[in-house]
Parts: C-alpha cells; sequence; structure tokens
RNA sequence: GGCGGGGUAGCUCAGCGGUAGAGCAGGGGAAUCAUAAUCCCUUGGUCGGGGGUUCAAAUCCCUCCCCCGCUACCA
C-alpha cells in the first residue's frame, strides 16, 4: 500500500474478558472485518483495531476466586478472544488489551488533559448500592422492605454509601455536544440511534461518576493512587491508545486518529456517542468521525440468555455450516442495524439458495463449460453482442454501487446488489445457451463464456471481503494473479482475463448443505 | 408517564398522494451447461380498527388498539 493512501481506522468495542465469546461478539468484529477488507481492497490505508477489557471489579473477583493474580489471569481469558479473530479470520492490524502499559500511560495522560482543562473535580460519589447485585441504584427503583430497608428490583437489599470520587463534568457538555450531533449528522448511525441519543442528552446531562476507591484492578488516578479509573474512562482510551496517543505527533497518530468509524452493538451507543466525545472535546482532542449502533441477534426466535441456555458459540457455527457461509448469512440476512435472526432454517436457505444455487452454481456451470469445451484453456473473445455489453456494464456498476453501500456500512445492500448481478449472469447463461452454441457458432461460444468468466472474476473480486477464501479459490481457478486482486488492478483498463490461459479443473467453491435430519 | 420507531401477500420486508410491490415459500412450464442447480410464468393482500382532508390515501390529519426501543453511571 503506497504511503499517499488515504487512512481509514475503524474499531469494535473492547470486550470484556470475563465474557465467553459468542456470537455478538463474532458480529460485530465481522462487520469491521468486512469493511476492513473492502478499505484495503479499495486503495485505503487500514487500521483495524479490536482488543479486550481487562480492568474491574468483576474480573479482580474472577481472578480472586481463581486465586489467581489478576495479570496471570487475563493473560489467559483475554487468549479466547483472539483465538476467536483467528477462526473467524479476522484482519486486525492491532489487538489492545487495556493492562497494557501503552494503555495505561494513555489513560493517565488523557486524565490528566481533561483535568487540567478543568473538567474533573473531587466529590462524593452517594447511593443506593447492593452488595450482592454489585449494582447501585435510583431511589425511584427500590421497593420498601421490612424494618424500613430498601430492596432492589432484583430482591436483594440496598444501603445507602458514600465514597470519596473524581467526577467528570457532563453537564457542562450538552450544548457543545447537541451542537456537535447538529454538524454532524452522520455521527451516530443508524438513524433511530441517533434520535435516542439526541433525546437522552436533551433531557440534560449529569456529572459522571469516573472513579473508584473500592477495588484496585484498574488504571491508577495520577496523584491519587487510592482511586482507580472507572469504567468507560478507561475502556474508551483504548481507542487513542492504539492509535499512539498520547504522541500526537507521531505518523500513526495522525493518519489514523480521529477514528473513521467505531463498531458498536447497540447497548453502549451512549458511551460511545455521548460520553466519549465529551471526553475528548474536554481533553481537546478531536472526537471520531462515526459511531454505528448496530443490533442483537435472536436463536430461532428467541431471546438469547445464559440462563435459557442458548447462547449461539460462533465456532461452533463455523464447524457446522463453514466459515464464509457464516459470514455472508450474518451481513446478508438482516439490514445492518436492525435486530435479527438466527435460525438453521434460515441458514440453510441463504447458503443454498444464494452461494450454492445461485453463485457456486454458476461459477462451476460456466467454468465445467470451458473446461470441456475449450480445452481448458480462456477461450478468446470476438466482437460484444448488445447482451454481453448489458452485462460487462451491470459488472462495471456493482462497484460503484457495493462502495456507496459499504460507506454507509449497508452491508446486505453490498450483498444483494452483488446476488442482483449472480442473477443477471445465470439469466445469460440461459439466454446465450453456450451448450447449443457449440456446434453452431463455435466463435459465438468462446465469447459467451469469455464474457461469463470476466463477470465471474469481477464478482469473485468484490466478494473477497465478504468471503475471503471463497473468493480466493474462484479467482484462483480463473488464473488472476494474487497481486491483481485489489480494486483499482482488477477493474483497470487491460486488466480482463488473458484469452488461451490454461486453467486448472474446476472445483465446486460453495457446498450445498444437506440436512442430516431431512 | 415522556420521547422515538413500527403494524402492507404464509414469512421477511420495500413503497410514503395517483387505481398494491420484491425476495423466500406455494402452483405451472422451459431447458439440460451445472452443486437435481438454472430460466420463464403464476396463485396470494378490504396496506392494524374507525373517522376526516382530497378529483385521488399504505401514503396527509384526528382518534383508538397492539408491538418494539430509549428514558444515565454492571460490562
Amino acid at each position: 500500500m503506497s504511503p499517499g493512501a488515504p487512512a481509514y481506522y475503524l474499531t469494535t468495542p473492547i470486550y470484556y474478558v470475563n465474557d465467553s465469546p459468542h456470537i455478538g461478539h463474532a458480529y460485530t468484529s465481522l462487520a469491521c472485518d468486512v469493511l476492513a477488507r473492502f478499505m484495503r481492497l479499495d486503495g485505503h490505508r487500514v487500521h483495524f483495531l479490536t482488543g479486550t477489557d481487562e480492568h474491574g471489579q468483576k474480573v479482580e473477583k474472577a481472578a480472586a476466586a481463581a486465586g489467581r493474580p489478576p495479570k496471570e489471569f487475563v493473560d489467559e481469558v483475554s487468549q479466547r478472544f483472539r483465538a476467536l479473530a483467528q477462526t473467524m479470520g479476522y484482519s486486525n492490524d492491532d489487538f489492545i488489551r487495556t493492562t497494557e502499559p501503552r494503555h495505561i500511560e494513555a489513560c493517565q495522560q488523557l486524565w490528566q488533559a481533561i483535568k487540567a482543562n478543568g473538567h474533573i473535580y473531587l466529590g462524593k460519589y452517594a447511593g443506593w448500592y447492593s452488595v450482592r447485585d454489585e449494582a447501585f441504584y435510583a431511589e425511584d427503583e427500590l421497593k420498601p422492605g421490612p424494618g424500613g430497608q430498601k430492596i432492589a428490583p432484583s430482591g436483594a437489599p440496598a444501603e445507602w454509601v458514600e465514597e470519596p470520587s473524581y467526577f467528570f463534568d457532563l453537564s457542562k457538555w450538552q450544548d457543545k455536544l447537541l451542537r456537535f450531533y447538529d454538524e454532524n449528522p452522520d455521527f451516530i448511525a443508524p438513524e433511530s440511534r441517533r434520535n435516542e441519543v439526541l433525546s437522552f442528552v436533551k433531557g440534560g446531562l449529569q456529572d459522571l461518576s469516573v472513579s473508584r476507591t473500592s477495588f484496585k484492578w484498574g488504571v491508577p488516578v495520577p496523584d491519587d493512587p487510592a482511586h482507580i479509573m472507572y469504567v468507560w474512562l478507561d475502556a474508551l482510551t483504548n481507542y487513542i491508545t492504539a492509535a499512539g496517543y498520547p504522541d500526537t505527533a507521531s505518523e500513526t497518530y495522525r493518519s489514523f486518529w480521529p477514528a473513521d468509524l467505531h463498531m458498536v452493538g447497540k447497548d453502549i451507543v451512549r458511551f460511545h456517542a455521548v460520553y466519549w466525545p465529551a471526553f475528548l472535546m474536554a481533553a481537546g482532542v478531536a472526537p471520531p468521525k462515526r459511531v454505528f449502533a448496530h443490533g442483537w441477534w435472536t436463536n430461532e426466535g428467541q431471546k438469547i440468555s445464559k440462563s435459557l441456555g442458548n447462547v449461539i458459540d460462533p465456532v461452533a457455527l463455523v464447524e457446522r455450516y463453514g466459515l464464509d457461509q457464516v459470514r455472508y448469512f450474518l451481513l446478508r440476512e438482516v439490514p445492518f442495524g436492525n435486530d435479527g435472526d438466527f435460525s438453521h432454517g434460515a441458514m440453510m436457505r441463504r447458503m443454498n439458495a444464494e452461494l450454492a444455487n445461485d453463485y457456486g452454481n454458476l461459477v462451476q456451470r460456466v467454468l465445467s463449460m470451458i473446461n470441456k469445451n475449450c480445452a481448458a484453456r480462456m477461450p478468446t473473445p470476438g466482437a460484444y453482442a448488445p447482451a454481453d455489453e448489458g452485462l460487462i456494464s451491470a459488472s462495471e456498476r456493482l462497484l460503484p454501487a457495493m462502495r456507496d453501500a459499504m460507506a454507509r456500512q449497508q452491508f446486505h445492500v453490498a450483498l444483494e446488489r452483488h446476488g442482483e448481478v449472480v442473477g443477471a449472469a445465470n439469466r445469460y447463461v440461459d439466454e446465450q445457451a453456450p451448450w447449443g452454441l457449440k456446434k453452431t457458432d463455435p466463435k459465438r461460444m468462446e465469447t459467451v463464456l469469455y464474457v461469463l468468466a470476466e463477470i465471474i472474476r469481477r464478482l469473485a473480486v468484490l466478494s473477497q471481503p465478504f468471503m475471503p477464501e471463497s473468493s480466493a479459490k474462484i479467482l484462483d481457478q480463473l488464473g488472476v494473479a494474487s497481486n491483481a486482486r485489489d480494486f483499482a488492478r482488477a477493474f483497470a483498463e487491460g486488466a480482463g482475463l488473458t484469452p488461451g490461459s490454461a486453467l486448472p479443473a474446476p472445483t465446486g467453491v460453495f457446498p450445498r448443505f444437506v440436512d442430516p435430519a431431512a
């Protein structure tokens, strides 16, 4: 990638090490991975970041329960997320851990910048706390219990506690945030989430407690090590840590910050779209360009929960259906941003109808005709007929169409456009009936098969971000050089397939799923 | 309660002032190169209920009924 190429920085949230990796994690990272691959192929210098959030009381307790020092404990459990990245084929450029020195330094520097600007003050954090739930509750959430006790919604007793805490003066940021949203209408997507954030901020903001003294496992507050930084100030900072902060003069920082996109689940929009830009503005750091909040999955129509025991393990899906098939399904099935339902039936329909029957079979029927009728060599085209031109031009319009969809994170639209060209190509095969031309007009047959091979080349180039392995197999079978698969080269003048070049025997790329139960 | 989104064919959804659309599922046919894949045609809806505006309303207004999200400091 040339040094002058435009930079593109995108992030997943850092995943809490105490969780087991599930489909939610896989989904967020997958969306980023596909976008990262797309942008790389489209000539960008991409920095794709993911990682783990390793601090907090729960981790401290879990480590203690396991009888291990916290650091040793997180070294082990964070490995599960790196393994997931491996299994799912993610192309992240960095994997950040909040326990790394670079991150601790960045957090403390950011804290000092915010404090130096007068936005952090020492106060007292007071509230109704339930030890059993490890959570604070608002007055109106509590019910009166026996003996004047306050009872939390969970049924656990709550007690009034006070502890010294540093506060961030979030209450002063309402107007600035609203102006920021107004000036950056694309900052929060989709629209529905933007509305929610706007109404939340318009409703008024309270100062935010940003330190704790009740546990130790976290980033120490500069000049007051009795406090550790609380939750989001620590976690969110990872995005600038990985860009090189506090070294704002570094090449990395100047290229990649502000980030182009923070991909998040809908449950954590507020932290990313309200607190984070406020923290950064308070420190004099530019806020990110965009936050996209995607939806959640249900399992066969059921809400997913640990207690129901219907958590979806992405690794098991990949073993059952195949990596590219799962990648395709997750991004094709649901308008990105909406909630979606994962079901075996839907998975099977997509992978059989759209991948095996439409796309895979298109490739297979064309390659085997070439193999059998053109002596396993790329056919030589004659002059193009209007039908040929029509199909070629449809494939040329596909890149800009997909680029536009990807810029808006509308993965399903990108795949839909791709599928439309697959459909057009299948219709073209039937209309041209090259098997009939074999006897009547072999020159024409060669032209038709060449046009089809060209269309397949472009389709495979464009499906690489979504289905890297399968697309590579197709491009290999067409004899496309591995350095000719980026968009600029693949769509350049004269980038077409070489007539007469020898081709390997075709092998199927998208197997049909046969249900053993059926 | 407040704010926001939604209720359209069996399913998932698009349409948002001009006499109802797509994909899948269902039915019929063509073709036979191919992973029994492909292609063509087709059944199917009083567009949540009621009222109103308009020459004309899924589409605008009013009202009622349902569903979902947000309504702050576990991540």
